[in-house]
Order: C-alpha cells, then sequence, then structure tokens
DNA sequence: CAGTTATATAATCGTTTACTTATAATAATT
DNA sequence: AATTATTATAAGTAAACGATTATATAACTG
C-alpha cells in the first residue's frame, strides 16, 4: 500500500487552510516569506514552518535572492493534481489590495 | 476565503490512509463494514467512524438492505476529485485473495 | 422472546498538528 | 564592526485526530 501512504501524505499537505492559501498565492506569482506573512496576516515562522512542509512535499521551489528566498509553485510532474489546484480561489482581489493599502 | 475552508475539509477526507484504502475499495464495488472490516483487519468502529466522516463528507452514500448497509461512492457533483481517485490502486487482488481464502 | 449478527455511538488514550514565543543564522546597510 | 532585515529552527502548548474498548441500537433467527 505504498501508493496509498503516499497520496495520503500528499493529501495531508493540501488539508490545511493556511497551505492552501499559500498555494493560491503562489499560483499568481513567486513571493518571499515576508509577502505572504504580511498577505495572511500571521507570524513568519508559522508561514516559515508550512513552506518548509510544502518544499519537503516538493509542491514548491525556493531561490534565494539576496536577503530574500522566493517560493514558487512547482506542479511539474503532479497531474493528478491539477485539478485540486483549479479549484484555488483566484488571490488577484487580495494582492491588489494589499498594493492598494500600501501606496497611500 | 469559504471556498478554500471548504476545499481544505474535503482534503483532510482524503489524507487518511484508511478512508483513502476505503474509498479504493468502494470504486471496486458497493460494500457493507463488516465487508470492509474484514479486508481490512482492523475493529468494526474504527471503520464506522471513517465511514461516517466519508457520508457527512458526502463522499458515499448508504443503503440498508436488512441486517446489513452498503456504502458505495459518490462521487457524483465532484469532477474535481476524480482525478484524484484514479490515483487510489485497484484493489482486485485485494477482493480475490479474500474470496479465495472464504472458499477454502 | 432469547440469542445472535451487524452497525453505531460514547468514552478514553496516545499521537500528531498548527500555532506561538523565543532564539539563531544569514545577508545587507550604515 | 554594529545594526537592521529576512528567514529558519527550537521549544512549548492547546486542539484535533485515529484507534481502541465498552456499550447501545437495530434486524434477523430459532
Amino acid at each position: 500500500m505504498e501508493k496509498i501512504d503516499e497520496l495520503a501524505e500528499c493529501m495531508k499537505l493540501l488539508s490545511d487552510k493556511t497551505r492552501l492559501t499559500i498555494l493560491a498565492l503562489l499560483k499568481e506569482r513567486e513571493m518571499c516569506v515576508c509577502d505572504i506573512v504580511d498577505i495572511l496576516d500571521t507570524t513568519q515562522p508559522n508561514i516559515s514552518q508550512h513552506l518548509k512542509k510544502l518544499k519537503l512535499g516538493g509542491l514548491v521551489n525556493e531561490t534565494r535572492r539576496s536577503q530574500w528566498i522566493y517560493y514558487s509553485l512547482n506542479m511539474d510532474n503532479k497531474p493528478h493534481l491539477q485539478s485540486v489546484m483549479k479549484q484555488l480561489p483566484s488571490m488577484k482581489e487580495r494582492l491588489e489590495s494589499r498594493t492598494a493599502l500600501r501606496c497611500e
């Protein structure tokens, strides 16, 4: 039952609201940790720990660019997740509203 | 973020090995509780509780037929789960091996 | 009606999980 | 070199979860 164990592990990654929101955000564009913390209005360690799980599960990639570590979606080789990912709502409004606030 | 909450709930249902195995079994054919208990080699209350969650989540239907309560998959109106369901391994061998033992 | 079979519910226990607070590590800035 | 900004890790805590044991309910059987 290796296959089922793997699938359960993968589903577990997707069974948390915060992680799903992170994935929805990364669907719009890559982001650094502080971006996500800002938008989701939670603590930085909380987001860091969720990102670690997503990275271990192979769902995101990370790239350091000077001080910032950028995370991006990694959905290659995961066609069975695409229909779930499609269920994630757009985060455009939420991103725009944050930018708007910043500019004032 | 109602949508994301719902999705997280749904994924949580799929994030347990026992529940995934039950779903894989029901993909082959409908089954009563004692069938599943028999095959998965666990206790009856354990299976009953998992089935309850699956039923509350709308993933299975139940029908009483005299003493037995038969459970079956309910994947109508859940197209976004089909690709996950496809990932479930076939349970044919496991079903056959049990029948074989029974006949001896 | 008594006993048996099938299933559900309740109570309990140990583990896991998400989150917080505190601290460490790394890089940039002055 | 000291300070600030960004991220990671560690430790602690409360809540959620899966499994077990015990008990209740429902249907069939003799």
